[in-house]
DNA sequence: CTTTACTCGACTAAAACAATCGGGTATTAT
DNA sequence: ATAATACCCGATTGTTTTAGTCGAGTAAAG
């Protein structure tokens, strides 16, 4: 599992569809603007999340991408799979670096480390994030009720 | 934290160097030929490593470098953390892709994984790897001997 | 038949990484 | 002394990877 900014961003990109998924396809356009994502670089990503059968495109005017699938069934390590191709493992399968009786002497370290990445990106979805993004902007929203309740100009937060 | 064949190279060196600590400091032409890794190069890391306190080096002919902690405190994080030095968290601590109140929406995602990940390389040490290492020699021994019971020249073990 | 918006492959600039080089210094043995 | 061993260290280099761009093309809607 190879863990890049591309990965990071197609992660960043796809939460954003997830959430306005509801009306219609989502324009990369949009998601350049919103995310701060180079319009080109979202096509490449999103060239590979289709591949990868995680979104589904619609062209022509009114199109854009939509999720291809639940998004509670989609995990993160799908996402970065899909744009992060070479699952790059141990990185010591028969290399020259690993020879005689020596070889691969913490082979089993960097797979298991692997073992645990995995695990955990495969067990966080993206319905997971959407949900954990919308709590937060409802504590957004309490924060600025609260400081409206607050009198004018101090905030009770660094009390 | 940081994966790279540096932070793999100097586990493997550090375990060389645990292995055969016993009898006097190792020098690193010795772990240079045995695990094939170039002079220089290892030069450089144990530079980090004595700067980092994991190792203590001995000048002048019959020198060379000792752990200069037990083996069982020492852990694989310990050592990456020494060669690989800017620990490099979630890469979103104020960059220009996050903005606005979508800043960070994936950024607990990536930090709990690097927790993750810290977590499990700190849960190993040099002595665990180094007694695995014992572990698999111990098999060796064993595959040779039944070898040698097996009538000459088939193996028995791919029947 | 023009605009929107996806599609695709080739290309480039910049950063990170792996590794080398060359000239040191401390220590021991002869 | 002085030669040999082996650590010390900064500067530099070559390569690979990564991030991001460019341009030409296609499908669909109005």
């Amino acid at each position: 599992m190879r863990l890049t900014t591309k990965g990071r961003f197609a992660v960043t990109a796809m939460v954003d569809l997830a959430l306005r998924g509801g009306d219609g396809p989502v324009t990369l356009a949009g998601i350049s603007e919103r995310q701060r994502i180079s319009l080109s670089y979202l096509e490449q990503l999103f060239g590979k999340l289709r591949r990868h059968a995680l979104v589904e495109s619609v062209r022509g005017p009114g199109g854009g991408y939509c999720l291809a699938k639940d998004m509670h069934t989609v995990s993160v390590a799908d996402i970065i799979r899909a744009v992060d191709e070479p699952i790059d493992a141990t990185q010591c399968g028969g290399r020259e670096n690993c020879h005689d009786d020596h070889r691969c002497m913490t082979h089993d370290l960097w797979t298991k480390l692997n073992d645990k990445i995995y695990e955990y990106l495969a067990s966080v979805t993206l319905g997971d994030l959407v949900e954990s993004q919308h709590v937060k902007n409802i504590a957004v929203l309490q924060d600025k009720r609260e400081a409206a309740q607050t009198p004018a100009g101090k905030s009770a937060a660094y009390i």
